[in-house]
DNA sequence: GATTGACACGAACATGTGTTCGCAACTATA
DNA sequence: TATAGTTGCGAACACATGTTCGTGTCAATC
């Protein structure tokens, strides 16, 4: 599948791919040849072929713009779409939205690739992180926390558990140990706490931590 | 422009989302006509061009395809493909393919919405990291750092150094002070380093970090 | 030189596809 | 009821577009 490309073959790969992008959908045959020069729409016709052969793109037959990229930048309907919801700061207890299926609500918004969040499912929402309140958790100001809703937790998941006697809301690792609970921070280097089980509420599982750093 | 649709007008513009978010490229007002069982063209036409007054989307005049949603989920040329080009880990420099443009050679990769992170121009690339060794950064085993290919750096700046005494590369922020080089962690708690300027070499300047927690 | 294969050329052909037009059905308003 | 505005219908038209075919060029091979 690793054939040469000829070099009209590579400068049509090219123009496709970025007149797919400028106008959000595939170029004619024609398009393609006056674009490029080229003398014959056979010509043009010709080289998608070849190109198809070599695995490149797709063609639908008699199909007007029937050229399909086999590996667009990054498939549409392969990607994730999540709310930024709000902030999440030290005292002061997450708020999601009741509504969180309508994208027409969101404001914010994180594009994750499952090939490298391993996402799926319902009740995704991000926070934007406030304070370093979390810094033993990893996660600094300003970074983004994806989370997906949920009230119970399973040993060993780190959660966003609001802790009653400390009016506060933090990301720890959860243990269940009898009827207590042990909130493990990530970082090794602090101490647990360890809290009564009716005495913590959890919010939500931490999914993922998204920063950018100041430029 | 909030102006109300009717019913067959949602619908046609409910399908033509579907449609290019499936086949990749916009539907043919014939195409739309048979999936919706609507009598005739100048149906589909007519309501076509309803939508276009009411914002919800462009018309290429004698083009084929040539719909255009105004309000993409997610608008392709808006979003930003970066390639995980391997691992950082303590004890090893970054190794940088020299052809990053390719997008073909490509592997995973990570995209980014340009409202979430303000990345911009060329020299992008990604590394996953292995090992615990930049947790004073913030930065776990398994997180995913992007980073911009530079040998300079600006005081400040969290960038990677190959630090020649220790044969090894970490992530620090950087501070020139006369003839040495101090090295800060981002983690308050840790002390600085102390080099001299001659014995590091900046690898590249850390613009963000993703991760992904186990589930 | 003859043969073969890859690639290019130009001209048609067949049909996919946007557009137009006259007319009818259905509202809402006076 | 009368009138105007919106929407739906069917058919035809014009051209945009994928496809095919015969021919030509060039380099490599025998």
């Amino acid at each position: 599948m690793k054939t040469t490309l000829s070099a009209r073959q590579a400068t049509i790969l090219k123009y496709i791919r970025e007149f797919t992008l400028e106008n959000s959908r595939p170029p004619t045959v024609r398009e393609i040849q006056n674009a490029l020069q080229i003398s014959s729409t056979s010509v043009v016709d010709y080289n998608l072929n070849q190109l198809v052969e070599k695995g490149e793109l797709r063609r639908s037959r008699n199909i007007s713009r029937g050229i399909e990229l086999t590996e667009m930048p990054a498939p549409k309907d392969d990607r994730l779409s999540i709310p930024i919801v709000g902030t999440i700061a030290a005292g002061a207890p997450i708020e999601v939205p009741d509504d969180l299926s309508d994208p027409r609500s969101w404001g914010d918004t994180v594009e994750v690739s499952p090939s490298l969040m391993n996402l799926r499912g319902e009740g995704l929402f991000a926070l934007r992180v406030k304070g370093y309140s979390m810094v033993d958790a990893l996660i600094a100001d300003g970074d983004v926390v994806l989370m997906r809703s949920q009230k119970t937790a399973e040993n060993g998941e780190t959660v966003a558990v609001w802790i009653e006697g400390e009016k506060t809301t933090t990301l720890k690792k959860f243990y269940r140990e009898g009827t207590r609970v042990r909130l493990q921070p990530a970082n090794v280097t602090m101490a647990p706490i360890y809290v009564d089980s009716d005495a913590v509420q959890v919010q939500g599982k931490l999914m993922g931590v998204i920063r950018q750093v100041a430029h």
